[in-house]
DNA sequence: CTAGGGTTAG
């Protein structure tokens, strides 16, 4: 008995502080018998803890071992065992597996560890068939062989056979077997049964309490884990350093900074603050905060730090959009002499992005590639796609997202989020098509909010309906940010009132869904409706932020409601106290644009505050070429072409508005200029749903297999139409050729092309939905009109700047746009 | 020489 208390085994090993239990606890009807009883007498002539200890790296390891088979110590049992040990914690283990075999007589000791090296390794499959082959040795399993194979099981049934045997072995009790026990039973999600050893157990000491905690807190029942630390605090029992790092986590992701902040006081009084664990659980949990400065004072007071504290104060910073001090902490754990690992590198990857580090992302890349640990673990591939897809490089995102052979759910959703953030929305929609066709994996929150926007993109009413009775289905329509995604869509296809409906319903907890919504109202031209939805939006109490002002001040231009977009423009930092930023300038000078105050929109950026940006004035350009002002409009292409020459969209406006004054010398003069800089047109694109399909029509596309039906369609259009009034407008066609020749450049307009194709693809009076990647044209806006009357048909247009819906020869927009 | 409960994630 003194032997085992001295040699280790309970008292300077045991890190519980709950001492009176165990010496109650039944440990000690076992007699351990052991057969190495060499340990003590054979082997004094070698310090053997100091050599073994002295192996902190592999090749030393095996020096070691070469070293005692030399001295014909790896005879001894006592020996050997420990080399499967040591090569186990070195994370090596088939050379731990290959000593093991060449054991040749083993006892339970051997057993044990091979069977703790596999769990410690994650080979659970294998710990538990060295379990059975213990059995088939006829060695009998002890209380040190329980633990490590409960942590083994994968499944239920085998959990409960395993418990029922440990029963029957009267091994039950054993406070580290019960607490396995514990935990197990949470892992599986029977939190009853869990529970109910928990309360019958004869003794606890601390690791019962943790394992509960624990149990509970890793598999979403934080609530519950905290009423368990109520319950462990009311019986007078103290915190360790383990419950801390297992309840902070849970207070972070419940939001609950005080009770984190209690604990905290709790760490300082009672000396715990210092602990490895505990600091690195505070880096992190005040990091979810953006309390950076005292994540920082964790990380400054720890004596030692290992990998996870490093890595925890990159990621703090990386969370917190301050990518260069991650990356500089990045570098310092490497002067201190700690290999970064996966996590460190996906928390890198994300700071590259940030800090819009094209060079430093091939870095990256090839950093993981040499390490292969894109087979180790998807996430590391997940962030590296996302870190391309973030610096716009899609083509080598797609190329990696193809080369992740288990792709898993955030996998598909960072692919579709990249296509769409770059705004190519029917990438996005081919990768979500063959995630779902493919059935590898459910969509979730993530998915939807990915695809939705993408179907919006490109007015695909059809699909986002099937996207939201699906998310319907799944219960997520309560969910803020999907429900929010789900009104912009709506907006965007021109289907107002569903949008409202759905506002209605969505929790208004911040001002993201109002913001939504009054972006929605705006591009539909309800700017009275989206100043009396900001006035509720002030009495619920919920504070409007920058993008608030922009959708606000944009709904005001496409309305013509200069004095209310003036007095939004000098209420919202007086009143809200949101400072004016280079968008909301723009707002601004394109609604006095638009409403035709030029001199005073070129006033009024002359007195701005802020360096007017190519925003700014390509708004007053625009302005420029609705009225047909040349003068100003060459000053102003000056000014944005400073600010900006790489645009190609600047030229197409000045050429347009040369164009529109006939001034054909001015047009080839900035056409050639658009040449010098190798500047390319960017090509004009018109879609519409054809039975859930999306066709896409190109301006003078004459490829298209229905393509001879689409231009009789037109002809017939076209002559039903002039009978009526419709008289084509040259002015929008910006080469200097023939009528006849400009009519039929005018006739082949994408926007044209994919209305007839909507006319003769759908029965009648159905509602044509077309999108335009650009603004649609002045003449086709004209003609839509006349062909909504003549078809007697609904023809709804987005395009890159609003919403026109054409109905029995008007448009919504009162043709002020 | 062997055991339970702990901190970092796209």
């Amino acid at each position: 008995m003194l032997r085992l208390l001295i040699g280790g085994r309970f008292l300077p090993n045991h890190k519980s502080n709950y001492f009176p239990n165990i010496l109650s606890s039944g440990r000690f009807l076992h007699t351990q018998t052991s057969s190495s009883d060499d340990s003590w007498t054979n082997n004094r002539d070698l310090n053997i803890d100091l050599l073994f200890h002295s192996c902190t790296k592999t090749h030393l390891a095996k020096r070691l071992h070469a070293l005692l088979i030399v001295l014909g110590k790896i005879q001894s049992l006592f020996i050997s065992t420990r080399l499967v040990n040591l090569y186990a914690n070195l994370g090596n283990i088939s050379l731990s597996q290959q000593t093991f075999d060449q054991i040749p007589q083993k006892d339970v000791y051997t057993w044990n560890s091979m069977i703790s090296a596999y769990v410690h390794n994650g080979a659970h499959t294998d710990a538990i068939t060295c379990l059975y082959k213990m059995l088939t040795f006829e060695v009998k399993p002890d209380f040190y062989t329980f633990p490590p194979v409960i942590k083994a099981c994968r499944d239920i049934n085998n959990g409960k056979m395993i418990h029922a045997w440990i029963s029957k072995t009267g091994l039950e009790w054993d406070v580290f077997v019960a607490a396995s026990l514990v935990h197990m039973y949470c892992r599986f999600g029977i939190f009853d049964a869990a529970y109910g050893i928990f309360t019958n157990m004869p003794f606890r000491d601390m690791g019962c309490w943790n394992a509960i905690i624990s149990g509970f807190c890793q598999n979403g029942k934080g609530e519950k884990a905290l009423q368990i630390l109520d319950e462990m605090k009311f019986e007078g029992i103290k915190l360790d350093s383990v419950t801390v790092s297992t309840v902070l986590p849970i207070c972070a992701q419940m939001d609950d900074m005080s009770q984190g902040r209690l604990i905290h006081l709790y760490v300082i009084k009672h000396g715990l603050e210092s602990d490895l664990f505990v600091g690195n659980a505070f880096i992190n949990f005040y990091a979810k905060f953006g309390e950076l400065i005292i994540s920082q004072k964790f990380f400054d007071s720890l004596v030692t730090r290992d990998l996870v504290s490093w890595n925890s104060i990159i990621s703090a910073y990386e969370q917190n959009g301050n990518p260069d001090r991650a990356l500089w902490f990045f570098r310092e754990m490497q002067k201190d002499g700690f290999a970064p690992d996966l996590l460190t590198l996906v928390s890198v990857a994300s700071s590259i992005a940030q800090s819009r580090d094209t060079r430093g992302s091939k870095c990256v890349h090839g950093f993981i590639l040499r390490r292969s640990w894109f087979v180790k673990d998807v996430i590391i591939g997940n962030a590296v796609v996302d870190m391309y897809a973030k610096l716009g490089n899609v083509e080598n995102a797609r190329e990696l997202f193809e080369r992740i052979s288990i792709k898993d759910v955030v996998s598909w959703n960072t692919m579709i989020t990249g296509y769409g953030q770059n705004g190519l929305a029917s990438d996005a929609i081919e990768v979500f098509q063959n995630m779902v066709e493919k059935n590898f994996v459910t969509p979730n929150q993530g998915t939807w909010a990915s695809i939705i926007p993408a179907y919006a993109h490109i007015g695909a009413l059809k699909e986002g309906q099937k996207c939201h009775s699906n998310v319907l289905k799944t219960g997520l329509i309560l969910d803020l940010y999907i429900g929010t995604c789900l009104i912009d869509f709506y907006g965007k296809c021109g289907k107002v009132k569903d949008a409202m409906l759905l506002f209605d319903e969505v929790p208004k907890t911040n001002s993201v869904p109002w913001n939504a919504v009054i972006s929605c109202l705006g591009i539909h031209g309800h700017g009275e409706t989206c100043l009396k939805l900001f006035e509720n939006m002030i009495e619920s109490g919920t504070h409007p932020d920058a993008i608030t002002f922009i959708s606000l001040l944009s709904a005001c231009s496409h309305s013509g409601l200069i004095e209310q977009g003036e007095q939004c423009f000098n209420a919202m930092e007086k009143d809200y106290g949101v400072k004016p930023g280079l968008k909301h300038y723009g707002c601004y000078v394109d609604m006095l644009g638009r409403a035709g105050e030029l001199e005073k929109a070129y006033d009024f950026i002359k007195s701005m505050p802020l360096t007017p940006d190519a925003s700014v004035w390509g708004a007053l350009l625009g302005a420029c070429r609705i009225y047909g002002n040349t003068d100003l409009g060459k000053v102003v292409s000056e000014k944005l072409l400073e600010v900006d020459e790489g645009n190609v969209g600047y030229y197409v406006l000045l050429s347009n508005i040369y164009a529109n004054a006939g001034k054909w010398e001015g047009v080839n003069r900035v056409r050639l200029m658009a040449n010098e800089k190798g500047l390319k047109k960017t090509p004009g694109w018109s879609s519409v749903e054809i039975d859930k399909r999306m066709e896409v029509f190109y301006t003078g596309n004459y490829s298209h297999s229905k393509c001879e039906e689409i231009y009789k369609e037109l002809e017939d259009l076209m002559m039903k139409i002039k009978v009526i009034g419709y008289v084509p407008d040259y002015s929008f066609v910006l080469q200097d050729v023939e009528e006849d020749e400009k009519e039929r450049i005018l006739m082949s307009h994408s926007e044209r092309l994919a209305i007839a194709y909507g006319i003769i693809s759908t029965p009648p009076k159905t509602v044509i939905r077309i999108f335009k990647n650009l603004r649609v044209c002045g003449d086709c806006h004209n003609a839509t009109k006349f062909i909504s009357k003549v078809t007697e048909r609904e023809i709804v247009v987005r395009d890159s700047n609003r919403f026109h819906n054409f109905k029995d020869g008007v448009c919504s927009c009162g043709d002020y746009w």
